[in-house]
RNA sequence: GCGGCCGUAGUUCAGUUGGUAGAGCCCAGGAUUGUGAUUCCUGUUGUCGCGGGUUCGAGCCCCGUCGGCCGCCCCA
């Protein structure tokens, strides 16, 4: 026997118990999305490594640290997205989707990289589904944003997910808060651990995430961004507040929440569960007026958020919400002395008359008894059986393994597609 | 990247101070030859994650490595 290779840390297999969960999450995730008119749109796993670098900032731990990197075989940086929002935008300047004014809803789905230590909820590919909204720069984009993430939840029926939300304002406000911030921070510079004192020049707004409680005190103390906001920020985050209160979404505000790619300004939010342990965040997203424009587009604002898909799947599975619909199946029980020719023939021939009949055709014919057992096993309503004397007379025998008091009939083939026609 | 716990049959797990590898479930076959539940009978299954070391002898002790879980960190 030859080793056998197994699979890569972080990585996983989605095995056919799971399978349907997933489908069903993005099912319901593409019919929500499209009923606010967002459109697919889909790009590369792979693009330079410096658009990441641009896009989510040179001091974040996902560019420092966090990429599957490497090079073309010209030399080129590559490397595997870390997250959808960079290439998303890099697309929608290629291609020229928000010239003129354009605005552009879009959403998408796939797989996204990051080097971490795995635990539950945390993988090192992993599936995010995201939505961009581009060209609105008022606050109804938000509110409509995350008003679909609530009817998402609402839609995949989720519960306990609580929204949190903040402004950072303009990157001008923001950044004057930052040299408050900072200076405030070299004044006790004692009381901040490693960690802090590492960040204090690269991105101090971070430090007021930390959950050191040592360092609770300086935190709880620190200049608040809020009192920093610029008018059209506070008239902004105001305008978001005011529609979410009519649409009756709750959220509390968070004025620390601050999220870790530097491409952020205004509305922040993020949406956290308490039942995955550690990794509680399952969506988080917020406005990027910059964004376009440091990628070398026009001026574009834009909102949008991503989701993890991993930890939706493991919630469900976790809090066991919901049970596998059982799928009206069709066994063929087979006869060792019916030729397979015959069988064959005969099951094209329903696949032709019914093709969203779902048949599982025994190809090793064992006994009846055996045969039936598996069909009962999995699940099947009916058996067809297919031996010696349906081969003389060309009648086909249904047994219905549900049903009792139906039992087993015999039917014309048109009969039989006739009765199977009206079974659903 | 740091710290802690863990890895034994398809699966859930047990395995004594180091002395021949175990159970339930599952699976396969059978209980008057064309028919499912339950019950009963019979049976298969392991490089004890992998590699090295100590020992007369290692699933158990030591080292390394790979993988998982938990916390930090990070984020979806």
């Amino acid at each position: 026997m030859n080793k056998i290779i197994s699979r890569i840390k972080g990585m996983y297999d989605v095995l056919p118990d799971e399978s349907w969960i997933w489908q069903r999450v993005e099912r319901i995730a593409e019919e929500t999305f499209q009923s606010y008119s967002y459109q697919q749109i889909r790009f590369p796993i792979v693009e330079e490594t410096q658009l990441f670098h641009t896009t989510i900032g040179e001091a974040t731990d996902v560019v420092e640290k966090e990429m599957f990197s490497f090079h073309s075989r010209k030399g080129l940086p590559l490397s595997l997205r870390p997250e959808g929002t960079a290439g998303c935008v890099r697309a929608v300047i290629q291609n020229n989707l928000c010239n003129r004014g354009l605005t552009q809803k879009l959403w998408y789905i796939g797989p996204m990289f990051r080097y971490e230590q795995p635990q539950k909820g945390r993988n090192r590919q992993f599936t995010q589904i995201g939505a961009e909204y581009f060209n609105v720069e008022s606050a109804h984009a938000d509110a409509e944003l995350i008003l679909m993430t609530a009817r998402l939840w609402k839609n995949l029926g989720l519960p306990n997910i609580q929204l949190e939300i903040n402004s950072l304002g303009t990157s001008q406000s923001r950044k004057a808060y930052r040299e408050v911030l900072i200076a405030y921070f070299q004044t006790h510079a004692e009381l901040l651990d490693e960690d802090a004192q590492k960040r204090l020049l690269t991105n101090p707004l971070r430090i007021l995430d930390s959950k050191n409680p040592k360092m609770k005190p300086v935190i709880d103390t620190a200049p608040v961004l809020s009192d920093y906001l610029d008018e059209e920020s506070k008239e902004h985050f105001q305008q978001l507040k005011s529609i979410l209160d009519s649409c009756g979404v709750s959220y509390t505000i968070n004025p620390k929440l601050v999220r870790g790619l530097d491409y952020y300004s205004k509305t922040v939010f993020e949406w956290i569960t308490t039942d995955l342990g550690s990794q509680g965040t399952i969506c988080g997203g917020g406005r990027y007026d910059g964004l376009v424009e440091l990628q070398g587009g026009k001026p574009t604002p834009a909102v949008g958020f991503a989701m993890g898909v991993d930890r939706i799947v493991e919630i469900i599975k976790d809090l066991n919400l919901w049970q596998q619909s059982n799928e009206s199946k069709t066994y063929v029980v087979v006869d060792k002395s019916v030729s397979m020719e015959f069988v064959y023939e005969l099951s094209e021939r329903i696949h032709e008359a019914l093709p969203h009949l779902k048949l599982f055709m025994n190809q090793n014919p064992t006994s009846f008894k055996a045969q039936f057992k598996k069909a009962d096993k999995m699940g099947a309503q009916f058996a067809i059986i297919v031996g010696e004397e349906e081969v003389k007379t060309g009648m086909i025998t249904l047994k219905s393994l549900r049903e009792k008091e139906i039992g087993q009939q015999s039917f014309e083939f048109t009969e039989f597609i006739n009765y199977m026609n009206q079974q659903h």
